[in-house]
DNA sequence: TAGATTGTTAATCGATTAACAATC
DNA sequence: TAGATTGTTAATCGATTAACAATC
């Protein structure tokens, strides 16, 4: 538990965290390892030997408890409090992530969103007010954001991740199809749907 | 060549896909396995043995020809047609979809938007018409449609499905945050960003 | 007790990386 | 020639899986 995580498993715990959030919503209690392979397709076995890295959390004959199993892997990802973060982009894609309870649910917070375009400055989309862009460093500054998520055309997306950066932003979230240029202790996630579905289209087709 | 590849080549190969179309549009003609390794994460050597598996595709000193390694990557991806795929959602998130470049620029065509408004009906959004959900499975079948992404809310989410399912897509793009149900011959995407956050955060902050 | 499912072992396979000769 | 970068080897490490005893 000292150590670092590698990258695979904590990829995998945090998916593990989506399911297990989704199903107590559904209003499951308990749930096997095989039920959370149908959901991720990660092997089940994998998931009993992630787990039980970090300790006993399941019962034999039963299963795992489902609000256990979240705070367990919570605290091992080390993510139970409250994040903030930024959006920029007010467009259609903005406004469709500012109001979706994904982030919510995870407790991220946007707390700030911004766009360049005057008209759309004092809209409120989801919870939040749409600020001028000259506000980006102090709010990232005061509201201690780290994470800064690209909802702008391709055509922006290299100024507006160079003036996060300059913000202070560590982690960039990149829905546009642009390759960032960013130094390296800048982290940058590309969202490409259109990759995924390649190569889901390479296992169909073969 | 004649065995499928394993799925970390198939997904690391689209990425060079993504990146190489990319470079190409900011007018490089030549990349080298370092610089995709800059934009991709995934280490040169790596990058050189997946492409040195398939044929001497680079110049030593010089790099890869930008034209032709795409050409090359198609190839072994099967994926140089143009496909058909069907939006269910015509609303913020549906119409940022249709009208971003991300898929055409992969030989992906937005064949039908679906919503279940009638207000909807007949919106254009990006390059096609929105039509009556009614006419889904009729859709699927004369376009041949394998391909079916949901952007609609969580709690329409299994409806969506099921229809598609019904109709006979065989991969589903999930962008809500709902578990799906399918059978085992239909592969789930779920995209959720709110996961990657957590997993990019607990590497910031360990 | 009977059935179910975890926790764990053992074996295999693919991913990752450093290093470097080949060669453009 | 000098510098750069590929293609490839060799070694290590983590992921994956089947199998099954433990035990709820």
């Amino acid at each position: 538990m000292a150590d670092r995580l590698t990258v695979g498993v904590a990829a995998r715990l945090s998916r593990y965290l989506q399911v297990l959030t989704q199903a107590r919503k559904m209003g499951k209690q308990r749930i096997s390892s095989q039920e959370i392979a149908e959901y991720t397709n990660i092997n089940a076995t994998q998931i009993r030997r992630d787990l039980s890295a970090f300790g006993k959390f399941g019962k034999r004959g039963v299963g795992y408890n489902i609000d256990s199993l979240l705070g367990e892997i919570r605290k091992i990802l080390r993510t139970q409090g409250q994040h903030n973060i930024a959006l920029i982009g007010a467009g259609r894609l903005g406004q469709a992530i500012a109001s979706s309870p994904i982030f919510a649910e995870h407790g991220i917070n946007i707390a700030a969103v911004f766009d360049k375009d005057p008209a759309k400055i004092g809209d409120a989309i989801g919870n939040v007010v749409v600020s001028e862009y000259s506000g980006l460093a102090d709010a990232v500054r005061d509201k201690n954001i780290i994470v800064g998520v690209l909802a702008v055309p391709a055509s922006s997306a290299q100024f507006a991740a160079t003036d996060l950066v300059a913000a202070g932003v560590k982690i960039i979230f990149n829905y546009s199809e642009a390759l960032l240029e960013t130094p390296a202790d800048v982290t940058v996630h590309t969202s490409n749907p259109a990759v995924e579905l390649l190569y889901a289209l390479y296992f169909h087709l073969t």
